[in-house]
DNA sequence: TAATTTTGTTAGTTTAGTCTAACTTTGTAA
DNA sequence: TTACAAAGTTAGACTAAACTAACAAAATTA
C-alpha cells in the first residue's frame, strides 16, 4: 500500500508526536537522518495522500488516517518483538532491528497468527503498548522510578528510550519487566538510588537509569 | 548488501538455470515481468558486481559468487516456509507469498534461530531442498508419478510448480508429503492414473497432476 | 539464400527518493 | 527594533529501477 520510505516517515511522526506534541521539519529531519528539503517534499506527498496536514512553516501533524496507518505499522513492529522474545527465545535487546524490517511485511494473516499464538498481548517486551487492529493504543500511566521515594515498593513496567546498551545494562543487573524492587535510599546530591530486589540486596542505580525505568507503585 | 531488485534477479536466474540450463534475457524478462531493456541494464550492473557473467547476445550465467548469493536467499525463503508451516500452523498453500517478503530480511541470527528451532531441516514444506549456510544444495533424485507403472507403490516426496490452486487441489484429495500410494491402473489413452491410499480406495489423477508429483519408489 | 520474425541493445524518458546550494521566513538577542 | 541565527522552502541535480521507441543481431522460415 505505502512505500517503505512513506511508512518510515509515518512511524517517526507518530512516535515523535506522542513524545513531544509538536513535530517540526527539522526534528523529523534529525530523527530520520534525512535532509530538510527531502522531508519537506515527502510531507507534501503525504499531504496529497491525506496522511499529513501540511502548511508551510507550520508544525507537522498526522491526519486521523495517518495516525491509524502509523499505529498499524507500530502494531506489527511490537507484535514481532513480542513474538521473537516469547516464541523464539531472543533477548529483549536483540529484537528491535529485526522488527524494524518485519514491520513492513504485508500480510494480515501473518500478524493475525502471531497475535493469536501470543494470546493477544497488550504490551511488547519493553512494556510499550501494542495498538489494536484498528490502530487504537492505550497508554498506561506509569511513573518514572526517579520520581519515587525512599521506602516505596515498585514493579518495573516499561523501559523508555530502549537502546541495546541500556537493555544489556539491565540484563547485567538482572532487571526485567515485572520485577519488584524496594527503594532503600535516594542520594540527594546526584539523585541516584540504592534499591533492593531478588538477590540484589543493595544495588546502586544512577539518576539516568532511574529516569528510563517506568514503574507501578504497589 | 544487495537491493531488493538485485536479489529478485539473482533468485530468478538461479532457479531458471536449475530448471532449463540456459537462461536468456527474454526468459528472465518474462519470468520477472520486466521489459528486456531493463533486464539488460540490470545484467550489466550485476556483471560489474561480479555476480553474473554477461556478454552481449549470449545466454546469462551466474558466477560462483552469484550462485551462492542466490542460494542463500532461497535458503531464507525455504526456511521461512518451513517455519510458517511447522511452527505457526499455516498450510503449505499459504506460505509462499509471506516467504517472498521475508527472504529479503537481513538478520543472520533470525534465520539461524529458525533453523535451530526447526531442527536443521533439509527440505521445505513442498519437498524442495533447503540450501545450507554456504549455499550448497543437494537435489534428491525423485521420479515423476507420471513415469511410474501399474502396481508400483510410491511415497510422495515433493511437488513441482507449486501454485496455490494445485496445492489446494492436493489438500482436497488429502494428498501430502510422505503419503504412500499404490498405482491401481494407468489409462493408456490419456495417461491418467487410478491410485489407492489411506481411505481413498480408488482416486483418479490426471496426467497433469501426475507430472507435478515427485515420488520415491518403495 | 533471402525474407521475416524473434531476441537483444542503445538511447532517451519517467518516478521515487535522496542530495546541495541558494533564498525566504521566523524566532531570538543585542 | 534591527540584526543575526535557525528553520524551512525552492530549484536543480543525481541514482536506482523501471519504461518506450528505434535500431541491430540472431534465428527461423520460405
Ligand atoms: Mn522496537
Ligand atoms: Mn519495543
Ligand atoms: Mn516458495
Ligand atoms: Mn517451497
Amino acid at each position: 500500500m505505502y512505500s517503505l520510505a512513506e511508512e518510515n516517515y509515518l512511524k517517526a511522526l507518530f512516535s515523535m508526536s506522542n513524545d513531544k506534541g509538536e513535530v517540526n521539519v527539522n526534528d523529523l529531519s534529525k530523527r530520520l537522518d534525512i535532509k530538510m528539503p527531502t522531508v519537506t517534499s515527502m510531507m507534501k506527498k503525504l499531504a496529497a495522500k491525506t496522511l499529513v496536514h501540511y502548511e508551510r512553516y507550520k508544525p507537522l501533524k498526522l491526519t486521523e488516517k495517518g495516525r491509524i496507518e502509523a499505529a498499524l505499522i507500530i502494531r506489527k513492529h511490537r507484535l514481532t518483538e513480542m513474538y521473537l522474545v516469547e516464541k523464539m527465545g531472543f533477548g529483549w535487546e536483540q529484537v528491535h532491528e529485526i522488527a524494524e524490517q518485519m514491520e513492513h511485511i504485508q500480510s494480515p494473516e501473518f500478524f493475525a497468527k502471531m497475535d493469536e499464538l501470543l494470546g493477544y498481548p497488550k504490551f511488547d517486551p519493553h512494556g510499550s503498548p501494542i495498538p489494536d487492529k484498528k490502530g487504537r493504543m492505550i497508554w498506561a500511566t506509569y511513573s518514572k522510578l526517579s520520581e519515587c521515594r525512599q521506602g516505596d515498593i515498585v514493579k518495573i513496567a516499561a523501559v523508555v528510550n530502549t537502546s541495546d546498551e541500556f537493555l544489556r545494562f539491565l540484563n547485567s543487573r538482572e532487571i526485567h519487566l515485572g520485577l519488584e524492587m524496594k527503594i532503600k535510599s535516594v542520594e540527594s546530591f546526584d539523585n541516584s538510588m540504592v534499591v533492593n530486589y531478588d538477590k540484589h540486596l543493595s544495588e546502586m542505580l544512577s539518576h539516568t537509569v532511574c529516569e528510563r525505568l517506568l514503574v507501578e507503585k504497589i
